[in-house]
RNA sequence: GCGGGGAUAGCCAAGCCUGGUCAACGGCGAUAGACUCAAGAUCUAUUCUCGCAGGAGUUCGUCGGUUCAAAUCCGGCUCCCCGCACCA
């Protein structure tokens, strides 16, 4: 069958082609990919998805864009080109066996570019097997000159809207690159934090000793500083002061935006018992303790035992030995759960002896996050909860006691890929996009409200980021990417030159037609937002661009993971309130969930995928399609498995035959076929309905097993030997259709081998014909289908060779109660009420046991079918009748259909509405 | 820590918003039968327990509550997953 896919493939170049027409417009875009590696069926969800909704809303009658791009900016390709050139054993293994690269190719991959050009052409020729139906005109990249002049202007519009300000921002950096390095860049710490330390100046003689902290609030609690007697101190000069550091936190300063000179080396014995002094705590000494590390921040610390175990029992050991039996812990902190000193309990607590003792880091995390998240600061010390003091006696010692801030990584183990061990630097002139900005963020908000979201459950997501997000980093000095127009010191970083690109997508076909240097902020001034000025180049052309974007602007759905949403979901919105007016906002989003492979998540650094590719190899891209949208609704994780596309495969076959065999009947039509077409409304009008709302799965149930289940027993009830009467002949162009945006290979094909017309990815998408839905056809079809599986149950049961079946239907009397009781609202009261019927009285407690009988029937049936029957007639007798030599067929025993005598079976007194007492002998 | 999402039969998974269609859709796997020399594919049946008349009992993480009625609503508890950024 997968023959066809190439055939189909061909029919479709060009025709998805979208340009401005008079036909109202369907646009929808995903998150270009980064195409430094091979697609794998994660990654074919997020384009086939859309690609379904895609052709249904083309199907449908709507113009529909569905563009493509390659986001190629940022520094990952650089590493990556440059492990392979190093002959890293890691990335060879991924690119040569993971994503199969031939050998000559990967031996260009030394040039970044090369890796992005590879792997775009890739990701095109894979979209392309898989069906999605995608303007290829349309496709660029984020380096082409025409994208870079397009950012320029948005950029330069950015600015002069004041949401672009200058800042420092503390990096990775390896000295020995001279360079910011990435996460793909290191050797090991990828995980590793930059902290905030705030170094607390105490007084010794001449000199300042900083002593490192992430707790200044604890300055009030302080009874000493510790200094590490085994090691050997510096005094540097730091911005025209003295200071006492370790080595270590010289070198580290100097990056940190301070000049730094060594005068002399100060041996860590020679501060034991000296006297320091700070304005908030007042003169402390100066102790010794093995644990100060000299690698970590300043290599100082000061000590505040009441809430610092390592404090308190670094303190503890010294009193034991008869020393310093003076100091007492000063506590300033309560916290619900805790005693006066929580140091001094948690140590206890857990029978800690040692201050090497391996219990004391989780200890040490346990007081601080206990402090931070419920304590509070004594009234004395303004009585604050602590994450509040926290920052406030920072600012406080910052403006008025020469603290400063020091960064460092909260484990020491970073290490550059060259070897070199990496710091924390302190960049300067940084650029941020200010989404800090309260006034942005709210027209932010603001335009969320309007905003369509799928699901539902993200909005809160969202709304929480939108809340959250601080300013952001926006340029980078290594990588690929646009210079910053007024700073091209500067590249403009891979996030941050992808948030508008949408409406790029609508002029990318026609901009190319223009010299790059043609293309100043005023042409995109015009293009985007109309505003005309002199000079502008080829200005009718212009016009064309202008008019596409008015066309396609806004686009309806943007698609994403699930992921997306804290960074690049959120930015965009951002820089559209930014730039456009209200009109061109976008309109929706729709937010995907992850993919697993067998049931583990899906991982290429793991080697934990399965390629796109090869899945469309070996199973078909109709078969991958109906997989990957049937499985899960898009929003939820999916879960790829080998049998489980096996028989999605089968399923499309099965598929296939059937409509080759039904295309070829032509009997005349009888009320089963009514019946069956009455069915295929509801599972039009509800398939639609599900593709509305993006939910894949429920339209596959019902425009695939749906019908399939229709089909079995359609089949079923028609005679022996008889392919099926001419209303197949309809259900088939219909039934192809519906599944024409999931599996448009199979589709296409079997609309041209039933001799339709054109194109079955332009074909008219069914509409439900209310004239054809024949509620009494099909309620009648539903008492005939719970008969029967009636009857199968007790066959099962009974031991007894049956010999004939015996149909014994309600009285009318009884139909009478069941309508009154369906009726009804007050369920309760339906008793008396029928009671007060001398006819009904008349059956005495057999109107009784019926009522409630029909009480217990109707709630077991479905809503549907209970409201129909109430409101139709319904002559049961004649249903079985017309049914007999179906059911005799089944059975294969004679069958007879009488009312309901007790005086014959006495049996016959169970039949309900709904449910004929059957007799089998 | 903060925020979000979950827990359903051997496995995957629907249902939950809008309580009775629920012993609980669908699929995988398993078992039996038909077809076949055979295997595979396909089709049929069974797959919580009991039952020789369409029934009954016990189930939807756990404990409790509301209701004539709870997988579904409310509260407590236990456990699991994801995000917390300077970057695709």
């Amino acid at each position: 069958m997968q023959q066809f896919e190439a055939t189909a493939g061909e029919k479709w170049e060009q025709v998805f082609e979208a340009n401005p027409s008079g036909r109202p417009k369907f646009y929808i875009t995903v998150a270009y990919p980064y195409p430094s590696g091979a697609m794998h069926v994660g990654h074919g969800r997020t384009y086939i998805v859309p690609d379904v909704i895609a052709r249904f809303w083309r199907m449908r009658g709507f113009e529909v864009l569905y563009p493509m791009a390659f986001h190629v900016t940022g520094a990952p390709v650089i590493g990556i080109s440059k492990r392979i050139a190093r002959g890293d054993e890691k990335a060879i293994y991924l690119y040569r066996d993971l994503y199969k690269v031939p050998p000559e190719v990967l031996a260009q991959f030394t040039n970044p570019l090369e890796i992005v050009r590879h792997f775009s052409e890739e990701y095109q020729r894979v979209m392309k097997s898989c069906g999605l139906s995608i303007d290829w005109r349309r496709r660029f990249t984020t380096v082409d000159p025409t994208y870079s002049k397009f950012i320029e202007w948005q950029w330069k519009h950015l600015g002069e809207g004041n949401h672009v300000v200058k800042g420092a921002h503390p990096v990775r950096y390896c000295p020995q690159c001279e360079n910011p390095v990435g996460d793909h860049d290191l050797l090991e710490g990828d995980k590793a934090e930059i902290l905030k330390f705030t170094l607390v100046m105490f007084r010794y003689g001449d000199s300042l000793i900083p002593t490192a902290t992430l707790r200044p609030e604890t300055i009030y609690g302080v009874t000493n500083l510790w200094v590490n007697p085994a090691v050997t101190y510096v005094k540097v000069n730091v911005d025209g002061k003295n200071w006492i550091v370790s080595q270590e936190a010289a070198d580290k300063i100097l990056l940190q935006d301070h000049t730094v000179e060594v005068i002399e080396r100060i041996p860590g014995t020679s501060l034991i018992d000296q006297k320091v002094s700070h304005p908030l705590c007042g003169e402390v000494p100066v102790l010794p303790a093995g644990f100060v590390d000299p690698d970590m921040a300043s290599g100082l610390v000061m000590s505040v035992p009441a809430h610092a175990p390592f404090d308190y029992i670094a303190l503890r050991d010294l009193q034991r030995a008869g020393k310093y039996t003076d100091i007492q812990p000063i506590p300033l902190i309560t916290v619900p759960g805790y005693g006066k000193v929580p140091a001094k309990e948690a140590v206890e607590r857990e029978g800690v002896e040692s201050q090497m003792d391996s219990r004391m880091d989780s200890l040490t995390q346990e007081v601080y996050a206990a402090e931070f998240s419920s304590g509070k600061l004594f009234d004395t010390y303004g009585g604050k909860p602590v994450r509040v003091a926290r920052d406030d006696v920072a600012a406080l010692m910052i403006q008025q006691y020469g603290s400063t801030v020091m960064y460092e990584f909260d484990n020491r183990t970073v290490v550059c890929r060259c070897g070199s061990r990496v710091y924390v630097k302190i960049l300067h002139d940084q650029w941020f996009l200010q989404y800090s900005d309260p006034k942005w963020k709210a027209q932010v908000s603001g335009h969320l409200k309007d905003m369509s979201l799928v699901p539902p459950e993200v909005r809160v997501e969202f709304d929480r980021t939108v809340d959250w997000l601080k300013d952001w980093a926006c340029t980078r000095r290594v990588g690929l990417g646009t210079r910053l127009p007024w700073d091209p010191a500067w590249l403009i970083e891979p996030l941050s030159d992808s948030t508008i690109y949408m409406a790029y997508y609508t002029i990318a076909h026609r901009i190319r037609e223009f010299a790059p240097e043609t293309l100043t902020p005023e042409v995109f001034e015009y293009i985007f937002l109309g505003k005309e000025s002199p000079g502008l180049p080829e200005r009718e052309k212009l016009g064309k661009l202008r008019e596409e974007f008015l066309y396609w602007y806004p686009y309806n759905y943007r698609f994403s993971a699930k992921d997306l949403i804290s960074n690049h979901l959120t930015f965009q919105i951002f820089h559209h309130v930014a730039i456009f007016p209200k009109q061109f906002l976008p309109r929706g989003m729709v937010v995907f969930g992850m993919g697993l492979l067998n049931g583990a998540k899906m991982s290429s650094s793991k080697g934990n995928v399965f390629l796109l590719e090869d899945a469309v190899q070996e199973f078909g891209a109709d078969t991958v399609r109906m997989f990957l949208v049937g499985s899960a609704e898009p929003w939820q994780d999916f879960d790829w498995r080998n049998e489980l596309v096996m028989s999605t495969k089968k399923q499309i076959e099965r598929f296939w035959n059937t409509i080759i065999e039904s295309s070829q009947s032509d009997e005349s039509d009888t009320e089963i076929d009514m019946w069956l077409i009455s069915r295929l409304q509801h599972h039009i009008g509800k398939t639609t309905e599900s593709l509305q709302k993006f939910q894949t799965r429920q339209a596959l149930q019902e425009a695939f097993f749906g019908v399939e289940a229709d089909l079995k027993w359609y089949r079923r009830r028609i005679s022996d030997g008889s392919k099926g009467h001419s209303s197949l002949k309809e259900l088939c162009s219909v039934w192809i259709r519906l599944m024409a945006p999931i599996i448009p290979f199979t589709s296409e094909q079997l609309w041209s081998e039933t001799g339709e017309i054109g194109l079955a990815s332009f074909a008219a998408w069914p509409e439900v014909d209310d004239a054809r839905i024949y509620p009494e056809i099909e309620l009648a079809e539903e008492l005939l289908f719970r008969t029967v599986e009636d009857i199968e149950s007790i066959m099962k049961l009974i031991q007894i060779t049956p010999s004939s079946l015996t149909l014994c239907v309600a009285p009318g009397w009884k139909h009478q109660i069941f309508k009154t009781i369906a009726r009804s609202a007050d369920r309760s009261q339906v008793i008396k009420e029928i009671m007060k019927d001398e006819n009904m009285r008349a059956h005495g407690k057999d109107a009784t046991d019926a009522i409630r009988q029909c009480t217990t029937l109707i709630h077991r049936l479905p809503p549907q079918i209970v409201e129909a029957f109430a409101n139709g007639a319904l002559d049961e007798e004649n249903i079985f009748n017309g049914a007999a030599s179906f059911l005799e067929k089944e059975f294969g025993i004679p069958v007879k259909v009488i009312p309901a005598d007790p005086g014959i079976y006495a049996k016959a007194a169970a039949a309900l509405p709904f449910k004929p007492a059957i007799i089998i002998e």
